[in-house]
DNA sequence: GATGAATGAGGATTCATTCAT
DNA sequence: CATGAATGAATCCTCATTCAT
């Protein structure tokens, strides 16, 4: 009604639909969100959007898949292995909450709605693995004498579990994101130092 | 067929129909568990669970409470205040992720489920504040000299998610309870170091 | 709203309900009969449609089972093996058409409607080429001196054809039972003398 | 790919499409078949085929149309009616024959699929009262004394049905169609004979 | 002349929820 | 007290049909 019937190509109208599915799906989670919600917001009727994206799981996925792709470049952009561990850290992190506190809503369904349904408890389940995966290379890497014992898969879980709750706290805009940094940045180096015993009691 | 439509105590149907709402719930989700499934697993009518429940929303609710409640408890007769902190640190630790441990059920629908619906983000929220809060006190009041520039609010965040990563991972069998423990001890002991700048660079 | 919201004990509803998809399903083919159309000429609300047949297709399914049954009781009740050959015919040939003219839906829906859906298609050719299969082996039994030559398959082909119009014909109202009783009869008769090349020329 | 976005004229764009839709309709039926399956298969778009039919139930009485002609065209076309009877008949049901065993798509949609939707009942049936009513001419001339008693129409009927019937084995290939035709030419060379019961007993 | 883009309208299906026994 | 029987209200999804280029 307001306007925006036109003819678009098909590009175009890929992005504006996942994007009015992004908000919708990010204030109403999976199952509160209908496909008529989504269309409305997208300004196109229903039937377009199972023309893209074929069912509401789809469409879902093909949302998760945008989100986590963008998360993903946002990230990667910013980090530069040529520096030094500190600096790429802080890089990381900085990058990290960015995106966060930029595309609240793209987090809110990358972190809190993707495990709304079955269907993609699996997928989120495997996507933070592979972070995990990949901190606790970066802390095994980092660690001068890596200790044997260390469980660095472990305390990946944990960074990681820390990093998404502060990293939450930033998208719902109770905290700031410097701050966030800051103390990101600190926690995480300490996982580099290893061996937590080696801390003064 | 065996049995079943025997007049139960009041008390006795109640914890029957939540015990069979947390099986289903954990398992599906709020969304996609039906009433049904959940007469059918409690072995009672659906009419039932209406009337002592009243509705779907209600009945999550009363689980939560329940789960919440025995989570509280479980952990909080495990806690000495008397004890020296580091003690008091590794009980209540001990305590939670021994709950967790025994009660996957339990803590899947407090940790994961819970966020499924509207309804509900809300009072998980809140919760997580309360932990959060609380956290945060203990770790204002274990700095022996606290600088007030130091967000623990923020430590406390960042260590609760600390705290539920590792317990999700506990929860799925993934990881020992005394490896998680340790880790969480230490975690926790150096947020109440206080600063992060003190650390060693 | 005009009566009849009783609580039914289940197979009454049962009846009630295929009562109305036959009639629904004979005057306007299956796709074209809504399951609303169903509900409402049963008087019932469209989830026990669901509750009972699971589905528009199972619900046809159902349909077809039982006018089937229905159609095959009927007719082998006045099926007497033990008369002569002459009469055996005359009384199923009777049966047959008594059934049709007294239950037309029935025999639309049979005979019509079944080949509208890809999913009973199959089924529908399976029922004729059984009652083939029956007339065919009734021809070669009854056929004094069978000639290796004849193709009673096929001649059971023609014949159940014919008998197909002429019972088509009756449920349209069209022609009388017992002129088509006759024609029928003869046509069988003659179907039963064997060798065609024994006709006058 | 390899083309397709030709100009054609009117006419050869008209078979086109006709020959794609008789080809769906005849595998899935009216209902069933999409226009998008027969725009695809006739390689056109869809706007292409409702400038030219208009809908699509007029495309599929379109199609019925052209069949009907051919089907009518090709019978005709080897009947002479100067010939003796006997052999007339025989080039009548041998043209028929041929006709379905070349064009088994034609034939089941004349003959399966017409009858899917309401619309088109009426059509058909119209189509098949009229070969019933040549029939029932035929026989009626054919026939020396031809005795008022003898219903003519319905002995018509039964030998249409029978027809039919053998036609619809001869489409799904399991019949040789000379076999076939020997059948029909007897069955209905019976029919010519007048009277059943001037039949042996 | 030809089509990619778009939609109105309706149908099947599923629950949470409530009577009537 | 307990439940089998019943439904209102959505939601997903599809398809014939039509613009705007």
């Amino acid at each position: 009604m307001a306007g925006g019937t036109k003819r678009l190509p098909r590009a175009v109208r890929e992005q504006q639909m996942l994007d009015a599915a992004v908000q919708e799906f990010s204030v109403s989670g999976y199952h509160e969100t209908s496909m008529d919600a989504i269309a409305a917001r997208a300004e196109i009727s229903k039937p377009m959007l199972y023309l893209y994206y074929g069912s509401k799981e789809d469409l879902f996925g093909a949302v998760l898949d945008r989100e986590l792709g963008r998360f993903i470049e946002a990230v990667g952009a910013e980090v530069d292995f040529t520096l030094p561990a500190r600096d790429m850290l802080r890089n990381t992190i900085g990058a990290y909450l960015k995106y966060i506190d930029t595309n609240r809503a793209s987090w809110i369904v990358l972190y809190t709605q993707a495990t709304s349904s079955q269907a993609f408890a699996h997928t989120v389940r495997e996507g933070r693995e592979r972070v995990i995966e990949m901190v606790a290379r970066l802390l095994s890497a980092g660690t001068r004498n890596p200790d044997p014992d260390i469980d660095f898969q472990l305390i990946a879980v944990a960074l990681v579990g820390a990093g998404e709750a502060v990293a939450n706290q930033v998208s719902v805009g109770d905290v700031d994101v410097d701050d966030a940094a800051e103390l990101l940045i600190n926690l995480f180096w300490r996982g580099l130092k290893g061996k937590p015993e080696n801390l003064p009691t």
